[in-house]
DNA sequence: TTCTTTGCAAAGCTTTTGCATCTCG
DNA sequence: CGAGATGCAAAAGCTTTGCAAAGAA
């Protein structure tokens, strides 16, 4: 992953170990059924290891990442905010409220009605947070087994 | 407003005066456009009126009243909390980010499209939050005054 | 070298909890 | 009277900040 380097670089950030080892945790992590971490998982990803990175400087770095547009942040409905890999492409989340896995999606009927409403309110829109939250199907048999 | 007595009753909650009191300000607000208040708002209106409530019981009232369904949660972009007194029929938001107002709408189509998503995903909906967040009309004309 | 970044510790905010006191029913 | 509610203060999360030391360019 040398293009993290060039990544960094291009942000006008410092390239540094600590932001190498964050920014290639979400790569890593874009890639599973996780990609949303929270400051303190960063921190203890990092914690296991090896080299430790303090918190204070996970929570600066995600912070610069964010506004430099690398990382998305998102709060849902837990009191710590998470954050992913900001693609390019948007996206709304669907959460399943026993297990936390988190599925991801667009759907362009309900973009477009967003903007109609906006525009009905005389509101200029600027972005929007979409989250669906249930019980996965996976976590749905679960239960059925037990009960 | 003698129907908060009797509100507060059904709900098995002891008729006090800060609950009384908590309650009436949500109702006030409700009429306004500003329906949404943070504890700590709410703590700052009924220090206003008067009598003091102490902080822990303004968030202990607030999370009674929201489990008994009488107020709604939201955590919108913010650090902190807001509620809205708990209408029958559910319904999305559009925040202002510039000056904070906050519209509310239905869209049957959303809800619809919403709960087609969670299916194709094999998830069983349960709630959801829609968010948007723009610039109202007065704020954009307030900013081209401005130049 | 110079400006940025880091780590640690301390502080800030929002929210929760323990406990003695008070109050509704 | 007795269970539940309140107020205060202390504590608990999450996040930010101050500052001296370390590091990138």
């Amino acid at each position: 992953m040398s293009s993290d380097y060039n990544n960094l670089k291009s942000l006008g950030l410092k390239v540094t170990a600590p932001r190498m080892r964050i920014l290639a945790l979400f790569q890593k992590a874009a890639a599973t059924e996780k990609r949303h971490l929270t400051a303190d998982e960063v921190f203890s990803l990092l914690k296991d290891e090896g080299e430790d990175v303090g918190l204070a400087t996970v929570y600066r770095v995600l912070t610069q990442f964010e506004v430099a547009g690398l990382l998305r942040r998102h709060h849902f409905d837990t009191e710590s905010a998470s954050y992913e890999l900001g693609e390019p492409e948007h996206h709304d989340h669907l959460v399943c409220v026993e297990c936390g896995k988190i599925e991801e999606f667009v759907d362009v009927d309900i973009e477009r009605r967003q903007k109609e409403i906006a525009d009905r309110f005389g509101y200029s829109l600027d972005h929007h947070t979409l989250c669906l939250y249930g019980i996965c199907k996976e976590c749905r048999e679960k239960a059925k087994d037990k009960g």
